[in-house]
DNA sequence: GGTTCATATGATATGTAATTCATATAAAAG
DNA sequence: CTTTTATATGAATTACATATCATATGAACC
């Protein structure tokens, strides 16, 4: 493996899973088990996906007894969802048919 | 289709191809033929890879007689970039085996 | 208008990462 | 120490974006 880090960056957070993942986890820390049911996805789908996640320092864990609540990196989260919020406003407002909605979730 | 725009987002960028042709753009503005030969990639290789820069704001071109420059969108690909260098740095410095290389081509 | 150079488009095949299913570990509780 | 609950791991299939190849458009020059 060679210093693929920004193919690696890009492609771990170009999957639908785990940007509704990180969008619930933008409004506060989650467990596999709440993030599994909120999004009715199977639980080791939503392992898998904080684990790779977790790896490149996108999200952190605490155990907590049995459970495990993972939350977003805040230093390199916010500053990136709120770029990406900019430019999507602006090149892609009038392509997105849903107003208001910055979010929807994604099977 | 429906606001999936940050899984866009990724998506596109999460592409040896198009990270590869980015890194070269900022360097400074470049033609299709200029990037698929430096890069050793077909002309229409390279062509798909701009055009979906393109649609997705991440480049900007203008014709130039038969020739078309593409450019980065200095707005959201400078803070884009920094920020993914400094995560890198951060997380990743030393899992990376080539010091002081910031970028190496990709097949 | 025809030819050449530069880029774009479209359809199919290929390659890679995610999903799934089965199972393993880990912690608490009885 | 057995059971139950919560999460992680591994292997195989599936799904989907990219690469390729063939062809089309577009601009300049004769």
């Amino acid at each position: 493996m060679i210093c693929n880090s920004y193919k690696s960056f890009f492609k771990i957070l170009a999957d639908d899973c785990k940007l509704n993942i990180i969008n619930i986890l933008s409004k506060g820390p989650s467990t596999v088990g709440e993030l599994s049911q909120r999004l009715h996805y199977e639980q080791s789908r939503v392992s898998h996906a904080l684990i790779s996640l977790k790896e490149f320092g996108f999200v952190i864990n605490k155990r907590n007894g049995k459970t495990q609540e993972y939350q977003l990196e805040p230093k390199i989260m916010i500053p990136l969802l709120r770029l990406i919020d900019e430019h999507v406003d602006k090149y892609h407002r009038s392509k997105c048919t849903c107003k208001g909605v910055r979010w929807r979730e994604m099977k």
